[in-house]
RNA sequence: GCCCCCGUAGCUCAGUGGAUAGAGCAGUGGUUUCCUAAACCAUGUGCGUAGGUUCGAUUCCUAUCGGGGGUACCA
């Protein structure tokens, strides 16, 4: 159990006996390290529910607390906070039973299944720095859920479907009408090689969805390819296939440069199949109507501030839009992969949309209740002005161009302050590539997903401070003194009572993951991960510095403190991994 | 018009209804016979504004100002 939920246990059974309610007597981190190592609030609200004086209350409680076995004092401040510390004694148990668990002492969250829907990469369309946000948040929850002991799902669900490969075919068509995919007299099998490569899809779809807006014609053509491709003509078919088989391949290649990977290469098209069928189950619920030749659903609420509009299930032409596919998705996930909650991580512009989706389902029946749908909305990148950040010719700089360049400019500052000099020309090149991922992944995951946050990878390589870098720095640091170590012939004992603060404080902050990591999980917000690691980082490199293990006397001391650097660089990769940062052996 | 998100230190950002609102950067000064100085230590007139709820509000509610976004046949 976690230091907190124990001496919450015990500060509950201490207001009790104080003749309080015992629901409270909540013990949490304290915000006054000067004073206390734990605090708890409650006895003020307690007082005043029970008509009692605040301050008496909290004395009673503390005279109470104070003979437990694991409180070394409790004092009564202010208008009735109690200021607890914790017997040394207490954190040896506790960090020898961390030490001596699987992940850290967590205790798992059940069977819980959980998928995350973290791509929103589109087909013929290469990734840009608003997918770097979504890649790296939902990666780094993804890998935070499954410490957690979720069992946990990660699909990129690609825009493969609707009206951008409508476009694509029917720009095909135009340019190249001769192509066996546009002969609707074909029977036979279409070729295996793609028509097309990723570069040739590049050029074109904008090349397309530019000619859908100045030519009314051919984006008319465009929305009938689309409904025929929606509606299984085969040709297109397998020309589509080609587009999602080239494209896919390409952004394994870009998501794989961050350490993204993802479970399930599903999509749109995924759930084509299924929704004429989804469509019939909700028109039996009496739900859907129809409204100006289309097909919706009205999902405004008694209690809604705002004009809600409908969800469109079927557009005037009979398409669909990606409403339609989004709610089949659900259904998909509930009927066919049993998920107990799916969290979407999607630009904010979106929550409109998904509020229509989630209501939809919910319904329609086709979400029960027990599953839980979130949509944990993202805000945009800013450049350094302020606004968007845009390349000089005034488009999205792409994803795979930042992760180079940030390499570089990493490579580049290492060279300048004379680092890794002892690392030959390639070496360097690759851990400067490590140090550039980590500056990219910090400087991502420390915001929260809703800053609309300053994109500046001059910043976010910087060697030093609360960054990437920093964090590798200290893993590495954390490796080797243990390595140096064995070669004095010391290594890693028994934890014995901390007998130095900096090593009470380090103990203190590593046994804090399991309220970070439910909190984390909870708001579905990365940057409290982040946050907590440069906690964990920067104590570590105090204890460092004031705990010197090699010239340290007591042997035992010796043994102990090697423990403690041991554990704490295991949490430490463990974090780095869930930030999405890799970890070089040395640097 | 209506709705959503954001306003915190010179800059970039954290912050769980609690006490004296924190980090990093930038600036200044200090620390190396010692496990990686990519480190450590010291150094601060700041919660957009006005009300309300509360024993207690940066946090919750209302209004208002400023910035961003959305508002059925694109995704």
């Amino acid at each position: 159990m976690s230091i907190l939920s124990e001496l919450s246990e015990l500060c509950g059974e201490a207001f009790a006996q104080a003749g309080a309610d015992s629901s409270v007597g909540n013990v949490v981190y304290s915000q006054r390290p000067d004073l206390c190592q734990f605090q708890c609030n409650d006895a003020m609200p307690a007082a005043k529910k029970a008509g009692k004086n605040p301050r008496e209350l909290a004395d009673a409680v503390a005279a109470i607390l104070a003979q437990a076995d694991e409180i070394a004092s409790v004092e009564v401040a202010g208008p009735g906070f109690l200021n607890i510390k914790v017997t040394p004694e207490y954190l040896q148990s506790k960090i020898a039973e961390a030490a001596n668990s699987e992940a850290f002492g967590l205790s798992p969250y059940g069977d819980k299944k959980v998928m995350i829907d973290y791509g929103g990469a589109n087909v013929a369309k290469s990734l840009h720095v608003g997918h770097l946000r979504t890649a790296l948040i939902g990666e780094s929850l993804k890998r935070t859920y499954r410490l957690a002991g979720f069992e946990t799902l990660g699909d990129v669900h690609l825009g493969d479907w609707g009206l951008p490969m409508g476009q694509l075919v029917a720009i095909m068509e135009l340019e190249q009408p001769e192509m066996v995919y546009f002969d609707e007299t074909y029977e036979g099998d279409y070729p295996t090689e793609s028509p097309v490569t990723i570069q040739d899809l590049e050029i074109l779809y904008p090349k397309a969805s530019s000619m859908c807006k100045e030519d009314s014609q051919f984006a008319e053509k465009a929305q009938l390819a689309t409904v025929a491709l929606q509606e299984g003509r085969r040709g297109y078919r397998a020309l589509w296939q080609h587009f999602f088989n080239v494209s896919a391949e390409a952004l394994k290649e870009t998501y794989g440069s961050l350490g993204v990977e993802f479970d399930l290469w599903l999509g749109e098209a995924s759930v084509a199949d299924r929704v004429d069928a989804m469509i019939k189950r909700i028109s039996k619920t009496g739900v859907s109507e129809e409204s100006d030749g289309a097909l919706v659903v009205n999902v405004v609420q008694e209690d809604d501030k705002e004009d809600i509009p409908p969800l469109m299930l079927l557009n005037s032409r009979g398409g669909l839009t990606y409403g339609t596919t989004d709610v089949a998705t659900i259904e998909e996930r509930v009927d066919d992969f049993n998920v107990d909650k799916v969290v979407y991580i999607v630009d904010n512009r979106q929550s409109l949309h998904f509020e229509q989706v989630f209501r939809t389902s919910r319904l329609s029946g086709i979400a029960p209740d027990d599953v839980e749908l979130i949509h944990a909305a993202n805000g945009t990148v800013n450049g350094p002005d302020g606004s968007p950040l845009k390349t000089r010719d005034g488009n999205l700089p792409r994803l795979i161009d930042l992760v180079a360049e940030s390499g570089d400019l990493a490579l580049e500052k290492i060279n300048e302050g004379n680092l890794a000099q002892d690392f030959d020309v390639a070496a360097r090149t690759e851990l400067a590539k490590k140090v550039g991922i980590a500056a990219l992944a910090y400087g991502e995951l420390s915001n929260h997903r809703l800053t609309n946050y300053s994109f500046d990878l001059d910043r976010f390589t910087n060697l030093k401070g609360q960054t990437g870098p920093y964090l590798q720095y200290v893993a590495v640091r954390a490796k080797s003194t243990q390595a140096k170590a064995n070669e004095a012939g010391i290594s890693a004992g028994n934890f014995k009572t901390p007998c130095h603060e900096a090593e009470t404080s380090l103990i203190l902050v590593v046994l804090k993951l399991q309220e970070v990591v439910e909190r984390t999980i909870e708001q579905n917000a990365p940057n409290l991960l982040a946050e907590y690691a440069y906690e964990v980082a920067s104590t570590f490199n105090q204890f460092y510095d004031q705990c010197h293990i090699l010239s340290q006397e007591s042997s035992e001391t010796q043994q102990s403190w090697l423990a403690l650097v041991a554990f704490t660089e295991e949490m430490l990769k463990q974090l780095c991994f869930m930030l999405c940062i890799p970890v070089p052996d040395r640097m």
